[in-house]
DNA sequence: CTGAAAGCGCTTACAG
DNA sequence: CTGAAAGCGCTTACAG
């Protein structure tokens, strides 16, 4: 049997309260001389601490539990690296679940999992809930927040302008001498599309340009739907630039360009939105509208630290552009 | 507060005993009609089971762990694909800890908090331990298993055989006429650098060609480390064919190559090890010994399952050459 | 500075 | 088919 502290506690002749208190770093009231006997005697029988009876005592955990679409988005794990960085300065543990492919089953029993075990907070990256998961995650009362995708639902977010991804790239096509604008390869059902769709038809109506709505494909951000664009657009594209709605769309987009023998960016100006590395390892190298992820992840991890204060204030990140050379 | 299962039991006149078997569906006992009645109230209260209190009364959690290190592996996502998918099927759940880049101290602290949670197993990926942490990890009698790196240490892993790979990508260049054949890329200290090393050198010397120990580059499978090894190889490169150590590493070479006006694959071939989507979203496309990465993972979930058997035997997966446009 | 006792929320023989 | 009781490994007022 794994030694517990009663078995730490006979060896060192102290009582079960003292071992814990030793081995749990509440030190002001113990002898040195204890404390020492104490920790040497844990540390020769391999005791290790029985996290689910501290947790069940104490009622809390120091465990934040972060849940993500399987789905590829290639920009989750610097949002991931900035969550753990974060917890681990505020001595936190992180877990990590994934709740599959548009899968609302899986996404609920992902959520069940997490609240059954007494989290301190919750990050959910990318994801959209169906209203049965949403209920859940509410009911639960343990703190979350909505990472890289904002929603209407006035549930608590941090994530990038969506609009103004959407009108920023756009403006900057147009700044460029573009006249005829795509936007390529996003979910038009989607709060973050909608919001990319409207930035996109207000920096073209504020520049006067016309829109068609033939320019506007749609997808889920997938490499594949990038190819499918460029075939829409087709040998000789009337659009003479394209927003693509991630880096895979761009590099998707590239491709088929290549293909058709359509010169980027002579015939076709692209900018991708993300900036992840893949932008700087294709070629041509592609201009993007880059997101701070990594910041994502800082700021989701303090949200949740500050969550008792009254004002839980969702939180727009940085956006910058990149000028490479597909544009 | 929330409610437990005392609170069902009151409000459904039953005992704690019965709430506890319905709840956790020990129900070949119970009549319907209890049943039904306390799932009912379990349900209007909001009732979450406290995975703490269970873990601690059952000693056992359906839960496995996977650490692995931070480093942009691009091949990691296709493991835990596999080992989420195999854990579901078996009614498991999967969390993950991101043990930081080449960090000896937090890899130790990752597994550290693994083992203090009752986890039923774990899944290292793509990890090499120091004595320290892998002493943690014995001692703790859980059990593990090693994905896709194998190591000389007699802990069980399931990963492709390196040794193969090095003489298989070889071999395939050597098919292809070439006799001055580079090796990019590897970390020639770690176990898997040392049996891919021995495997090219084995292709070399079957096939009575020279080895020149300036065509073996090093470096951590990184992108940048392609580019240095074609700096490396220089505008004029010796070798006709490369092999390289990971996509990333190939996908430098290739970008350095271009740079330099060395054309791929007249000029220099390359072959890439790993196989993830990559491979297919440059170009020209990158020819491949492919992982069976997924495969991992299942198989990771497997072993673990099985582990109480006497004989827990390491295996390697399949790997296969996928002939693309840069060979 | 230290210890006895109660309790966290659950499960599981055991008895009826 | 159901319940009383013990116990999982820990923490924490409280008392001395």
């Amino acid at each position: 049997m794994k030694p517990t502290i009663k078995d730490i506690a006979k060896e060192a002749h102290v009582s079960v309260t003292t071992v814990s208190r030793v081995l749990s770093n509440k030190n002001n009231s113990n002898s040195d001389k204890t404390s020492k006997k104490v920790r040497k005697i844990a540390q020769q029988l391999g005791y290790r601490k029985n996290t689910s009876a501290v947790e069940l005592v104490t009622r809390t955990s120091n465990v934040l539990a972060v849940i993500l679409t399987a789905t590829h988005t290639n920009f989750s794990d610097e949002i991931i690296a900035g969550i753990q960085d974060q917890a681990y300065k505020n001595g936190l543990d992180v877990i990590i679940s994934y709740a599959g492919e548009n899968n609302a089953h899986r996404q609920f029993q992902s959520i069940k999992t997490i609240i059954e075990r007494s989290v301190k907070g919750i990050l959910l990256l990318a994801l959209e809930l169906d209203e049965k998961s949403r209920q859940l995650l509410i009911q639960s009362k343990i703190p979350y927040v909505f990472l890289s995708l904002a929603n209407d639902k006035k549930m608590p977010f941090i994530s990038s302008n969506d609009f103004q991804i959407g009108y920023q790239a756009t403006k900057y096509l147009i700044d460029k001498g573009h006249k005829k604008i795509g936007l390529a390869g996003l979910d038009d059902k989607s709060f973050m599309g909608k919001q990319r769709i409207s930035g996109y038809k207000k920096a073209l109506s504020d520049n006067k340009l016309k829109l068609d709505s033939e320019w506007i494909t749609t997808g889920l951000f997938t490499y594949q739907d990038g190819l499918n664009s460029m075939k829409h657009y087709g040998k000789r594209p009337q659009v003479t630039g394209v927003v693509a709605n991630s880096d895979l769309v761009g590099v998707g987009i590239l491709n088929q360009a290549r293909k058709f023998g359509v010169k980027v960016p002579r015939d076709l100006a692209i900018i991708s939105i993300d900036g992840t590395g893949l932008c700087q390892i294709v070629h041509p190298q592609l201009t993007s509208i880059t997101q701070s992820f990594y910041e994502m992840g800082i700021n989701g991890v303090n949200f949740l630290l500050n969550s008792k204060e009254p004002r839980r204030l969702s939180k727009f990140t940085s956006i910058k552009i990149e000028e490479r050379e597909s544009t």
